[in-house]
DNA sequence: TCGTTATACTAAATCGTTTTAGTAGATTTA
DNA sequence: TAAATCTACTAAAACGATTTAGTATAACGA
């Protein structure tokens, strides 16, 4: 025998008053609404007595908001991410929005999906790593009107709101450091992503090798192929085929996690030779022998950043203000792999 | 100019058609209902030029059905349970179920708001590892008729459907494992968790180092204290202030890896002689020096028996089934730091 | 005393779908 | 040729909330 859940209804025919004043006293406006302290009374005692809870989904058909808030980016379980979607909740609980997280593997048909699935389900915003072919997907979200900004990276054609690191000046920096820490021959190891991001790294990294006369060296690894055996095989062949290099410079930080595996699989005392940093922190970076150097990006300052462009566009009856564009600063961190030893 | 969402009545009144019409057109009945060839190809036609989306918040309403599942973790960016969402949201997608992620911080107050919050969105089901005091919240849910599997862990004084392995006969070969290597001083280091997996897994270990005539050396980290400063303080005063131990059972990866942080950062040579296993295998630990002896969970085993309990609640009438209770049999990972060294 | 205002409510429209129960006209059956 | 059946649709109720525009009664002011 399923019992059906109550709806205000059934309440309200229990006690004898309209639905109405049912509606106004569990939205708090029963004194603004002049009902009686009496039918107050008793409709709160009876809706906690049965633990009533209002159907949401009719709230928002009716409101036309879910007070939702989606969280997009590459993969959720990737330390980077997981932390900022941590800061992104906490912002947003205190304003009454829920975040909902999911990964879209930089893969465009996914994040097609996503969208699709949020945008049909009424989300109020999105918050999106967006990977390289939607561009017209996110500028059809702006064209109705729906809230986004993206981040991590961004489409240089299209005005959006969005919060990047400067991730050229960065690459510089941390290349520098090797090249300043007597390292000569410095490789780069990067995924074939097209995007903002992995361009301005490359071109961080590249600026810096000419400019000490150094020679540029590049390994790109097929995104598809960035965690698998393949991947792997790439980056254990650039480095055993160049046995000259003294240093490298993953471009992120599962690409490190899986250099790391393979020079400890294969020549496991280059390890502590080998100059090493890495884009984007991680705790596993912390505690490893060697300790990793990483370039770390200011995750609270992103998460406050994105979570008030999103909430300033929530609370705007007309989205025409001009998109915001924040770029902010990363930090290199300096730890044993980058010293000569 | 706020452009509205267009619904299915702007397109019966666009096409000069009813909206029953555009509703069974667009739910492929039109032929069962016998909408005419051309009919169907006009509302097909302009629906897809405009790119239109249904409502689906209305269409939920009007359903009941939302065509969500909920799957809801101690934290999300932990290796074994990012793992296991994969597996799970692979399996819902075929049977066109979405599936939403969220981390419980195993904290009972957070549980509770999040199975409120998506039980006001009259989500499906639920696939939850429970927090230690959400016992009558299940209960209720139970109750009310909403699908619900546990998992990881149970509450065996309530009958409900669940899916874990045998973690006390896990650990009781880890630490066989631990003595058959010549190990005499094993310490097991857990959280002060009193819910069944943890239980059960001091349980195996207690039995094997008792029936092996060892003593028994437990250290209970309170579970707020895991991943903090605190925690890894008393890990470390506990392993430096006995120094006899040869041997360390970690009961999750978690408190492993704080173990390994503090170890490395305080005695490092420890590291190549402490014999070391953990509960829950994880990335690192393949590519960590030593490689670190991992008990692992079969992921795909419990991702099936999970879905395959779920959408089979799902799919009848009256849920009246009594609960299935499923226990799975974990692997031990050999790897070098169990090993004498 | 009559008009006005305040009090304490309620009826009904609305959000965007699905679905049941029609209906008008054409075709078939007896 | 009248009744029955088909074809190709449509009107309207329903899901469960919010909210506007009431209404009946009581209290107040002049």
């Amino acid at each position: 025998m399923k019992q059906k859940r109550p709806a205000l209804k059934d309440i309200a025919s229990k006690l004898n008053v309209s639905i109405t004043t049912v509606s106004f006293v569990l939205n708090g406006k029963g004194k603004e609404k002049k009902i009686s302290d009496e039918v107050i009374k008793k409709i709160q005692d009876y809706t906690e007595s049965i633990n009533f809870k209002p159907n949401l989904v009719a709230q928002s058909l009716r409101t036309g908001k879910t007070k939702i808030i989606v969280f997009m980016v590459e993969d959720i379980s990737n330390y980077f991410f997981a932390k900022l979607a941590r800061i992104i909740e906490d912002i947003a609980y205190n304003k009454d929005y829920k975040v909902l997280f999911c990964s879209n593997e930089n893969d465009d048909k996914r994040s097609r999906e996503l969208i699709n699935l949020f945008y049909e389900r009424q989300v109020d915003g999105f918050i999106i790593i967006p990977s390289a072919g939607i561009r017209n997907d996110i500028e059809d979200l702006i064209k109705k009107n729906v809230p986004v900004v993206l981040f991590d990276r961004y489409f240089p054609d299209l005005k959006t709101n969005y919060v990047v690191i400067n991730n050229k000046d960065a690459a510089n920096k941390a290349t520098r450091h090797l090249i300043d820490n007597g390292f000569k021959k410095i490789a780069f190891i990067t995924t074939d992503v097209k995007q903002t991001q992995m361009l301005d790294r490359l071109k961080g990294y590249e600026e810096c090798v000419s400019k000490a006369q150094l020679s540029s060296n590049v390994l790109e690894i097929p995104f598809k192929d960035v965690n698998s055996d393949k991947g792997k095989g790439l980056i254990h062949s650039f480095i055993t085929d160049h046995a000259e290099y003294d240093a490298v410079f993953f471009s992120t930080n599962y690409l490190t996690q899986s250099g790391l595996e393979v020079i400890k699989h294969y020549n496991p005392n280059l390890l502590n030779e080998l100059g090493i940093i890495t884009f984007d922190d991680n705790d596993l970076f912390r505690i490893y022998t060697p300790t990793i150097s990483a370039v770390s990006q200011p995750l609270q300052e992103i998460g406050e950043k994105l979570m008030k462009i999103m909430l300033n566009m929530l609370k705007e009856k007309d989205g025409s203000d001009s998109p915001q564009e924040v770029v902010l600063n990363a930090e290199l961190i300096l730890r044993d792999s980058s010293k000569k030893r």
